[in-house]
DNA sequence: GAGGTTAATATGCATGCGCTTACGATGTGC
DNA sequence: GCACATCGTAAGCGCATGCATATTAACCTC
């Protein structure tokens, strides 16, 4: 009796014994894993976590200011001058001011940083590859398709 | 020439163009957001994330020590003591010494605190359903189950 | 040209977290 | 009984982060 009552709306008997962990549960934790897999990798290019964001998202498209970055790879903007210093001063990536408006600065990616790019994460994808070969081909692929959409969504909600 | 030297090994074409995102990439936020859209759920209730944590690894089986349960949930072993003195104090978990070892404090959930984990974990998954109905069934299924998988396993290793 | 706005930068503050140390209470081995 | 280990607790340090403020240079409007 007490066992059917609270499953009454949708589909997923949330309740009780749930039939799955909550995805937060198992999507932070796996990400945490991950991160701290590719430290190593990042280490031995002298790339920091943040360092290796701006250089991806670099790669996509130029960007026209420092602010959009920040916001785009969801930093504070105040706190990636010291990693693009970092980046300049190793020719990794270009920061000139803006011939149009000279108070913003372009910001591209220089031959080196986008070779490193590349090295870096094919390293971490080989890698990746590996964890997913784990899994069976179709559930690979729905994994990474599901997780490519939802990954795509511009703001979730649960309520 | 200079495009396929690269992609030797493996069927993943991860040099020049990547076929995807790294996996951390897309990961991190995305538990982060999941996060965020629990986070008014938990508050409604007046639990913190640690707290829901907590509450969520006593469920499944009673933890001898405290230590222990820190170590499960990936946290420190000093910091839970005031989420463990929180959640006590509303007499959502036992925590009595351990007749056989009175050092130790045997933790478990009371009813009353079963019964709010169940609520609120019962609310989080209706939403993360929501999210997880804009998936196509086989996707979202291959999602489910590659993630359950993967965050299963006790240790990444990338190299 | 004066006033208001925006970009980059420097700086400070508060928070949260991982890590370490210290201590008292308890348990174990000799 | 005594040395040592273990558990819970308290306290502090250090680092990364988010948030806010202030400054300077450049731009824009009138």
């Amino acid at each position: 009796m007490a066992m059917a009552q609270n499953v009454a709306q949708g589909d997923s008997p949330a309740q009780g014994q749930p039939a799955r962990p909550d995805l937060a549960a198992m999507l932070v934790p796996l990400g945490r894993a991950l991160m701290a897999a590719e430290q190593p990798i990042l280490n031995a290019q002298g790339l920091t976590m943040w360092a290796y964001t701006v250089l991806l998202h670099l790669d996509e498209k130029p960007i026209r200011t420092q602010s959009a970055l920040a916001e785009a790879i969801r930093a504070d903007k105040t706190r990636i001058i010291a990693v693009l210093d970092a980046l300049e001063a190793r020719a990794l990536i270009h920061r000139q001011p803006d011939p149009e408006d000279r108070r913003a600065r372009l910001l591209s990616l220089t031959p080196e940083g986008r070779l490193l790019r590349d090295r870096v994460q094919y390293a971490i994808q080989q890698g990746e590859e590996r964890l997913l070969a784990l899994l069976p081909a179709e559930e690979r692929e729905g994994f990474l398709r599901g997780l490519r959409t939802l990954s795509a969504l511009p703001d979730l909600t649960l309520e």
